[in-house]
RNA sequence: GUGAUCAUAGCUCAGUUGGUUAGAGCACCAGAUUGUGGUUCUGGGGGUCGUGGGUUCAAAUCCCAUUGGUCACCCCA
């Protein structure tokens, strides 16, 4: 027998599960178009290329890889066997392709390639899963839906503050009134690092920065010393960083050119950001994000009562450069589906219906078929969802589903009523009974 | 890639120093109730104790291996 499980790190959806995803995906998307953005979908394969070498190391070993098929494998893989030591780079002739790792980079291919097609600035919304070749954990999956917003081809950031303003309408509207924007600018750390003087990569550096809150201040001194800094150098820098988490004090910050540009677009938000976005901001010297591609303002949401991040995004100048298309600057967010809807059936926002709108269910009594058939179009017209129980089972039984199932009605439809010229129908929940006139139908449901 | 931990019914779990036929709750099915569900009562079905091997008169229990799940690190939505 073949086993009935799925692959490490994916899952099933019931239809509740459903009904909750599809609420917070509604949600979303009809929030983007609100805001002018405009849909487009990209494979879930890429060409290996495409996306080797965009995410850092560490992001190259996540990438799920499809191996080719047929001669092109044999051929891979006997020009291996015959070798005595199997080379890294051989493995790669055996995928071509692989599974798309995250929305941002394919946006990047597809901007570049259909450049003379898109008006620009260019703002795109995507929901589509990616994979990660991850450890599955605690809201961690290696098959999870990334909802993307992105604008392209603007330096402004106004763009920056529409993001954090969709953010916040998103959060405010799913009743996660508690959800915190953490912000940072690339520039402003980078320059901030080469006022240490240190010569260990601005990459490392902000890396373990990032663990700040993890680990503490000791364990953060410890790393960077490991990493190679000088003890004066680490001095220097948690300095400037530690407890700079006003806009205030950040210009107590040393000036050079890296800083100044990164403080005065940080004050700009921070300033827009209270007045017109639904979420608190924070400015957070410590956030820097693995992701090698941004270099301007970056943005994280988390929430007190999740373990990671259920959003993050940031500016990026030159993506679409590696796809022969320079001097194109973009900014964009992601929202982790899967996360959101963890969090938010753990704190039990989610609609409890399975039904999106008001549900009857029509019992099967043994009366004429057309008769219910009749009704239920009635029904379906008033935007209401209608069912016929298909079987004329005994009648507990037929009500042990409808209660089951959700419907928040039941209709009868008997011998009885046929005689009378009405209907009968209950309310599930509060079990009040009342009698229709069929012409009546059409109207008692709804709105 | 590194580390920890767990695996018994569809689900959540009990199961004593190894010792009769492996239990409970929930769920499911049937009846009490032949036109009324969600409450109650009665009864019923359902397990090769993850898999393979070993120790023993005897293994869910002890040993070894293996597979799978979960959690953490790394990194990230």
């Amino acid at each position: 027998m073949s086993s009935t499980s799925v692959p490490k790190g994916t899952r099933d959806f019931l239809p509740d599960q459903m009904s909750g995803r599809k609420f917070l995906l509604n949600l979303l998307e009809e929030l983007f178009q609100r805001h002018a953005f405009l849909p487009i979908e990209t494979p879930s394969m890429e060409k290996i290329d495409t996306l080797l070498g965009k995410y850092g190391e560490e992001g190259d070993r996540l990438i799920f890889k499809v191996l080719n098929r047929g001669d092109r494998l044999s051929r891979a893989l006997s020009s291996i066997c015959s070798q005595s030591d199997i080379a890294v780079k051989e493995t790669n002739s055996l995928a071509d392709a692989a599974l798309r790792y995250d929305l941002t980079i394919p946006f990047a291919r597809f901007i570049s390639q259909h450049r003379n097609d898109l008006h620009f600035p260019f703002k795109r919304y995507q929901i589509q899963p990616v994979w990660r070749a991850d450890r599955p954990q605690k809201g961690r999956y290696r098959e999870f839906v990334q909802c993307d917003v992105d604008i392209i081809g603007s330096s402004s950031i106004l763009n920056e503050l529409e993001l954090i303003q969709i953010t916040g309408e998103a959060f405010s509207s799913l009743g996660l009134s508690d959800v915190i924007v953490k912000i940072n600018h690339r520039k402003l750390l980078e320059g901030i690092v080469t006022e240490t003087g240190t010569n260990v990569p601005f990459q490392k550096i902000t890396i373990v920065l990032d663990k700040w809150e993890k680990i503490g201040l000791e364990a953060v001194k410890n790393e960077l010393s490991q990493a190679g800094m000088k003890e004066k150098e680490i001095e220097v820098l948690i300095r400037y960083v530690h407890q700079n988490t006003s806009i205030n004090s950040i210009q107590t910050l040393p000036s050079n050119q890296m800083i100044e540009a990164g403080c005065s677009e940080l004050e700009q938000i921070l300033d827009w950001a209270d007045k017109y976005c639904k979420v608190k901001v924070e400015l957070d010297l410590k956030l820097a994000r693995g992701l090698d591609y941004y270099t301007g303002i970056i943005i994280e949401a988390i929430h007190p009562e999740f373990g990671s991040s259920i959003l993050g995004g940031g500016r990026y100048d030159n993506l679409t450069g590696m796809f022969g298309l320079p001097g194109v600057s973009g900014v964009g967010i992601s929202f982790g589906a899967d996360r959101i809807y963890d969090l938010l059936s753990l704190k039990r926002l989610l609609p409890e219906s399975p039904f999106n709108r008001k549900s009857v269910l029509i019992l099967n009594l043994g009366a004429e078929p057309e008769w219910m058939i009749r009704a239920a179009s009635l029904i379906r017209e008033s935007d209401a969802v209608a069912d016929i129980y298909p079987d004329e089972s005994k009648l507990k039984k037929q009500m042990k589903f409808a209660n089951d199932k959700g419907f928040d009605f039941v209709v009868f439809m008997g011998a009885k009523e046929r005689s009378e010229g009405t209907l009968k129908i209950r309310n599930m929940q509060s079990g009040d009974e009342l009698e229709l006139k069929s012409d009546e139908l059409s109207t008692f449901f709804k709105k």
